[in-house]
This record gives C-alpha cells, structure tokens and sequence, in this order.
DNA sequence: ACCGCCGGGTGCC
DNA sequence: ACCGCCGGGTGCC
C-alpha cells in the first residue's frame, strides 16, 4: 500500500487519504497492489547460519549488530560465494559454504533481500553465529520456502500481524517529528557587524544553531563512547576512528521566517576556527599599518581563507612580529569546544561557498545579499550561470560565494562525466536552497549533489517531507549522516520499521532528524512569544446562485452523472471506473464556474477493448487539461509535460521516455507492468483553437459575475489593495481575463505553463509598488511552487474548492507570509446546491479524521471510504 | 577450533 | 588391518 504523509501546515495521513489523492493514486489503487517499494516487502522469515574466515578480516561485530550480505559471483573458491561486512562495509568473513549455495541462489534470482543480524558477537575468532532473515514480494515466499527446505534448512516463521494499537501513538509522534527540535538549540548569536539587516530572536537561534552545527566536535547522541571505541546504539556497531560527524544540516523553518538572511549571517560569521570571514580592517591594521604602512581603503577587510593571515603572517615574520599575533587580535572569542573543531582533514584553503538554488529564487539571493550586506564590504559573489560563466576552478575557489542553479550543477555534472569545475572546487560549505528539489534519489540533480567536495553542508527548505518518509533519506545522504546514507541501513533501521509501525524505529528516525534539524513554524514561540506577529486573517464563504439557464444545464449534467455513478456503485465498480467518475466531477465543478471550460465530450459508447481505451484516454486528457495535478510515478514529482501510456497512466514525458531507453523492448509501466512502447504514449495536447473560439463566443457566469462585483467593490472601497484570483482551471483564468479588462483592471498571470523567467518577472511586477502595477493576478492554484513570495496582495479570491485543502492554505501562505502588513481576507466561492457545496462538506469531514486520530482503518475499508465519498458527493 | 575433518601411525589384553 | 582407534595437523570463500 502507498502511503502519503503530507508534512508542514497540511493535515496528515497514515495512509491513502482520498482528499490527498491524485488520479493515478486512485487508479494505482484500484489494480492489484503493487510492491513497488524493495524496501518494504513481506518478512518470510529467518534461519541461523554461520560466518567463517573471520580471522582472515578485520571488520568488527557487536552483539546485536546487524551485518549486510554482498554476493561475490567472481569469487575464484566457490562462484556461490556470499561475502559478510559491517555497517562500515568491512568484511566480516563469508557465509559458510552449504548455507552459500542457498543464499546465492535466492539473491540470485531476486526472490527476496537477505539481511543479517548476528546474535552473540564474536565469541571466537573463526566462526560465529549470523541470523538471517528473507523479505519479499508475498508471490515469492512459496518458492523461497521451497529453497530452504530444500536444502534442508530450517526456516523459523518471523513476527506476523501489525501494531495497530500503536497507530495513534505513532501518528501523533510522526506528526511531531518536525516539532519541537529547539530545546537543546536555544542559544543566540549575533551576526557579525558586516551583515546590517538587524536579525529576529529566531534568527539569532538559527545563527547560533547553525554556527555550532559546524563547529562543534560533539557527536550525535546515539553515538556512545565505550571504552576506546564508539558505539552506535541504533546499529549497534562500533569503531575505533571517530565517526565522521555531519556539519552542517536541515534548516527547515517555514518559509518567510528568514533563512536566505540567516544563512548569509551564517557566511559572513563562521569562517574558518569559528572566524568571521569579514572583520573590521581596523582590527587587522593595527599591526598591518604599524609594520607595513599598510592602509586599506574600504575600512573593511575580507579574510580570504588562509590569504589574509598568510600574508599578515608573512609580514609578521618580515617585521619580527611573533606569528599569531593578528588572530588575536580577531573580535570573536573562540570556544574550547569550537576550537577542537579544527579537524585534521579540512581544507585549510577552501574558502567559498555554493549555492545552489532553483533559478526561480536567484535573484532572491541577490536581492537579499544586497539588502542585508554592509555596502562597505565587499564581498566576491560569483553568479555561475548562463553559456558565458567563468570555468576556471582556481577562480572559482578565491570567491567568497558561488551561487548557481540546480540545472546548472547537473548539466555541467553529466557533461563532464563527474568532473565538471563545480565538482574539482574544494568548498567551504555547500547550501542546498529548496533543498526538497533533491527528494528523489534518481535524478541527474541529485547525483550531481551528492558528488560535491566540501567540508560542511546545509539543507534550506519549507518541507522537508512533501509525501513521504522516503523523500528523508535523499537529505540524509547529502548530510554524511553516517551509516545512514547507505541505503541499506537507511532501509532496515528507519525506512522498513516506521512503515510497518514499529514504535522503535520511529524514535530513532526522531532522534536522526533531531540531531541535524531546526525547524520552526509561522506559530512556533521563542520564550513564549511568537516567531513573527503576522496580521490575521479570516475566510469567508460566498454562496453563488446558478442563474435559471445555468441551473438547467447543471442539473442536466449532473442527472447524467448521477446515472452513470449509481450504475457503478451498484455494481461495485466506482473504483475500476475511477477516472471516468472523475470526470464526470470535474464536468460538474467546471459547470459551477463556467460553461465555457467543458471541452468537447464524447458521448458515444464504447464497445471494443481498443475503443474503451480511447475513451478512458480522452477522460484522462480532460482531468489533465483542467490542472488537475497528477503525480508521475517516477520522477514522484508533478508531471511536467504529461504523456499517457496504453495502459492509462500518466507520467512525465522525460521519465517514461528514460524507462523506455534503458529497457529497451522489455519496457513496463511502472505502474500496471502492462508493456510500453514509446510510438503509443499519447500527449495531452494543448488545444489552442479551443480557446479562441472560447473568447469570441463570451458568456458570462454567475461565479464571473460574483468576482467581479467584489473586486469592483473593493476597488471602489480602497485602490491600493491586491487580491490574487486562484482557480485550479487554467482556463477559468482565461475566462476571467475578460470582464476584468473590460472593468480596466490591470492584471498579471502565473500558471504553471509559464517560463521561470516570466513567473519571475510577473512576481516582480506584482510585488512593485510602482504608480500603474497591476492590482490582480490570476493564480493557477499548484503555479510557482514553494517560496514565491506574494505579499503585496491581501485578498485571495479561491473561485473553486480543492480536492486537498492543503493547497488552498499553501497557495494562501503566499501572501500571508513575512512582509504581510494587512489583514488577509479569503473569499472561497461555493455555487449553491451543487457538488463544489458537497466537497467543502468532505473537506471538512477529512480534516476531523485527520484531527483525530487515523484509527484502524484497513485498506478495504479505505476504498469503502472512497466509494462513500463520491456517493456523497453525488447525493446517491 | 574446548570443534569436525583429514590422513598417517598403529594394532590382544 | 581392504578394519577401528588414537592423536597430530589443520582450518573461509
């Protein structure tokens, strides 16, 4: 079963929330199941074996430890052979040789994962004991059973059933895992002099945070010391280095609390040693102009890595000045524990640091390196971007920040083969802006990023979680956050265990993200008071009456529709025919806003298998065209250029066209497995003549004419107010275009179809407080993603209720954000008696559900719940 | 390995 | 004795 958890100001779920849900969910869900996670399969149980040759390595075991098994089909003594290693990836020894030819075997032929657990430790140093247990798809136990009695191996069954009774106890901790991370964070710091945007008491804690989170030597709390070695109370292994630590970390503060300028407070206050890269040259030339004659004309200087003291060293020792002198005289105090930080391995030369961001918030770094730097200091901020960007690696490390985009590192990545400039650099400190973008393991971006050489890392995003524990580990990885950026360790000690409700497994993961997270909400209290004080606001709801000619054609649709699902409940097929019965609800919703956004429907029934899957094509394109916002099941992203399959799924274009090249004619859906050929994927076409043909033959609604009488109202009560007009149909904006330019209102657009450099100059224009900026901007509801800032606007009109109310408050959040100065006032406009009255009322029916706790509510009783739905919303 | 296994030495009680 | 038994050598895959 998948299962979403939506994180951050949304509500939660457990498991399939049908408010949640995209299409292709709903339609995966209503196939077989698939296991489409090798993460989570079924325990079919374990048997005892033994590990020999242990004499002949060095790898180390613990009591309890969990061991990984690696085949070695090249081994020259036994091409069975199954190799035993750490957590560390140190041999241990090989699984003996009968026990061998099984494992090999299995692995072999993929019918389940194998993953070892040893019981006692080493109690000799030949031989000991390994517990094994076998996971995988139900449809493979059979013939893994079959294997091991086979052999004569006795396979003792393991722990059945689930925690249900834990449920809640875990739904309540899963939804706390963000929260309350602050406690031991508490300390502040203030930035260093060179950064003159004074900074908030959270900021202050986020500087101090982040500062120690890079300098200090302490480890993570489930490292213990034992005796000379360090013990890993999760994994249960130890060692005798120290483990690397992580520096750096998750900034996950809402957006709007001010991480772009914590992090530029964090750039210019921590050098080297716990050092501000930027200190007053009256510090410095001190010495400098006593012994050199030395005077430096910004009255500010940029230490340059080891450059300045170097040469101030060099100086020193040219003037008989004892080394060292000039760090003294530094205005930071540097702490015992900061200064054992200074590890042997760092890169006394690396000195820069690389943003990465996605180009949408470029010139928001700009802007805010601009805004928040003294004028005086002068920093070296180097923009990698565009086909002219400056290669050189030797220039590129003297600067003092790098800043480039997510494409930029991956395309330079793929070009080069892994040794593009950004990768040569030795940095500093790489920061991850909207560091969600790297969720997905798979892409080239993610890749690139992991590959990057630098001493410390930070993660800034607004959500860290977007649908599920999954998108953690990429972040994990990134981090070092040893062992769990193996997969493998990731996998058996967090991923499986909190997925399948064991309690344990969710208080290590709390105790993982703890260690390297800060995240603080809009409502979040520093001593007792508010983070931020924004102003309030409030929703209302304005009924819509269909006039008497709407009201016909309504009810014509809906009588139909009805007919239609009634069919399918009787029958017991609603979820088998889940994307014609969405259909037939987006027909309706869009009725309730305007005629005008029906596309062309056929009618016609259907009667061969090739003619059903036309129809079933057609329904997809119509949810599609309306900004229904799918899921591709690959890229787990939202589709971007949306093909359909044969088989009725959606995906990204580039994605399914990858999964198609690497395997070649083998090619299967992801989703169904039905096979995929590249000639059959089916575009959803733009229909522009459509839209034409909508323009001239202009009629009005009576939700058209509801909006615009509160605007006119509005404009005529206070000109200076904005209002962002959000549908989820990108045409109904088109619609809307009309009356407002009749009525001279001036207007921007953003939707998702729109360039990153448009979304930008249109946000930029919006946001002007310019004489003749447009008042309105027709929003589509999922546009611009996170981190668009939109606060110049103070009413939100919402023309059409949403499936997931989550994106009704994220798309609200643009303007009630950090910078709001108004009240914000909400208008969501429901026709009466109609199906968009019966979604409010789900609406908030799910919210309760997700307020209480999920329960024990099984799959079939989630597809119930599904069904009751849509019967509720059809009134049937 | 305080085992198992191998192969040489040995051979009534 | 073409056995049993003893004790030394030996040891992952």
């Amino acid at each position: 079963m998948q299962s979403r958890r939506w994180f951050g100001g949304a509500g939660f779920s457990f498991a399939d929330d049908p408010v949640t849900e995209t299409l292709s969910q709903a339609i995966r869900g209503t196939g077989e199941e698939l296991d489409r996670e090798p993460d989570t399969g079924v325990l079919f149980g374990s048997l005892r074996g033994s590990v020999v040759g242990l004499r002949y390595y060095t790898g180390v075991v613990n009591k309890g430890e969990m061991v990984s098994l690696v085949r070695q089909p090249q081994n020259p003594y036994d091409r069975n052979a199954v190799m035993v290693a750490n957590v560390y990836g140190s041999q241990v020894g090989h699984i003996k040789r009968e026990l061998a030819v099984l494992l090999a075997n299995i692995m072999d032929n993929n019918l389940a994962r194998v993953e070892g657990v040893v019981p006692f430790g080493v109690t000799n140093q030949f031989t000991m004991s390994v517990v094994l247990s076998f996971w995988g798809r139900e449809e493979n136990r059979d013939a893994v059973v079959r294997q091991i009695t086979s052999r004569s191996f006795k396979l003792q069954s393991g722990p059945t059933g689930t925690h249900t009774h834990m449920l809640t106890q875990l739904k309540n901790a899963f939804d706390n895992l963000f929260e309350n991370l602050m406690e031991d964070k508490i300390g502040e710091r203030e930035a260093v002099e060179a950064v003159c945007t004074p900074l908030l008491p959270h900021q202050k804690q986020a500087l101090s945070w982040m500062c120690v989170s890079e300098n200090n030597a302490a480890l993570p709390h489930f490292w213990e010391v034992k005796g000379k070695l360090f013990y890993n109370t999760l994994t249960h292994s130890s060692v005798r280095e120290r483990p690397q630590r992580v520096r750096g970390g998750i900034l996950a503060d809402d957006m709007g609390l001010g991480k772009t300028l914590t992090t530029i407070a964090l750039i210019l206050s921590n050098f080297h040693h716990g050092k501000p890269l930027c200190e007053p040259v009256s510090d410095l030339k001190h010495s400098l102009r006593a012994t050199l004659g030395f005077a430096c004309k910004t009255g500010w200087c940029v230490c340059l890595g080891g450059a300045v003291l170097e040469d101030l060293d060099f100086a020193a020792a040219l003037s008989g000045i004892t080394q060292g002198a000039p760090q003294k005289k530094s205005k930071s105090v540097v702490s015992p524990v900061e200064a054992a930080s200074s590890q042997s391995t760092d890169d006394p030369a690396a000195r820069a640091t690389l943003i990465i961001c996605p180009l949408s918030v470029l010139s928001n770094w700009l802007d805010q390196l601009d805004q928040h730097v003294r004028a005086d200091v002068k920093l070296n901020v180097y923009l990698y971007y565009g086909s002219e960007r400056n290669r050189d690696t030797h220039f590129l490390s003297s600067q003092h920040m790098v800043l480039t985009t997510y494409n930029v590192l991956s395309a330079d990545y793929s070009v080069s083969g892994g040794a593009s400039p950004l990768h040569t650099v030795s940095w500093l400190r790489v920061v991850l802006d909207e560091g969600h973008i790297i969720r997905n393991p798979n892409t080239q971006q993610s890749k690139a990023v992991l590959k990057l050489n630098t001493q410390r890392r930070w993660i800034l995003t607004g959500t860290p979680i977007q649908n599920n524990l999954r998108d953690l580990w990429m972040l994990v990885a990134f981090l070092r956050l040893k062992p769990f950026d193996v997969r493998e360790w990731w996998n058996r000690v967090i991923q499986r265990p909190v997925t399948q409700g064991d309690k344990t497994g969710l208080q290590n993961l709390q105790a993982l993200v703890k260690c390297v997270t800060l995240r603080r909400t809009k409502t979040s209290r520093v001593c007792g008071r508010p983070l931020v004080s924004l102003p309030e606001r409030s929703v209302r709801i304005e009924e819509v009456e269909l006039t008497q000619k709407e009201r016909e054609e309504y009810e014509l649709a809906h009588t139909e529709g009805r007919t239609t699902i009634s069919r399918y409940v009787a029958e017991g097929t609603v979820l088998r025919n889940y994307a014609d019965v969405l259909a037939i609800l987006v027909r309706l919703r869009q009725f309730c806003c305007h005629p005008g956004l029906l596309g062309k429907t056929t009618t016609h029934t259907a009667v061969t298998p090739a003619e059903l899957r036309e129809r079933l094509i057609m329904k997809l394109r119509l949810v599609l065209g309306t900004g229904s916002d799918e899921e591709c099941a690959v890229c787990l992203d939202s589709v971007r250029l949306p093909v359909i399959t044969h088989c009725a799924h959606v995906y990204c274009r580039p994605c399914i066209a990858e999964v198609i090249r690497s395997e070649q004619e083998q090619a299967r859906c992801p989703l169904c497995r039905g096979q995929i050929k590249a000639s059959e994927l089916v575009e959803f076409p733009l229909e522009e003549e459509e839209e034409s043909n909508l323009l001239e033959n202009w009629r009005s609604s009576s939700k058209v004419e509801a909006l615009m009488s509160s605007l006119l109202r509005l404009r005529s009560e206070d000109d200076s107010i904005r209002s962002l007009v959000v549908s989820q149909f990108t045409r109904f904006l088109t619609i809307l275009e009309i009356p407002l330019r009749e009525e001279g209102f001036k207007f921007v657009r953003l939707d998702g179809t729109m360039s990153q450099k448009r979304r930008a100059q249109v946000i930029q224009e919006f946001q002007s407080d310019a004489p003749g900026s447009p008042l309105i901007m027709l929003l589509s509801l999922k546009a611009g993603g996170v981190g668009i800032n939109l606060s110049a606007a103070s009413r939100v009109f919402l023309m059409d209720p949403a499936w997931n109310p989550a994106a009704e408050d994220q798309c609200v959040d643009r303007c009630h954000r950090l910078g709001q100065k108004r009240d914000v006032v909400i208008t969501k406009f429901i026709v009466k008696g109609s199906v968009e009255e019966n979604m409010v009322k789900i609406q908030r029916q799910k919210q309760d559900l997700v307020e209480k706790a999920f329960g024990t509510k099984n799959p079939s009783e989630r597809k119930t719940s599904r069904v009751d739905e849509i019967r509720a919303l059809m009134e049937l």
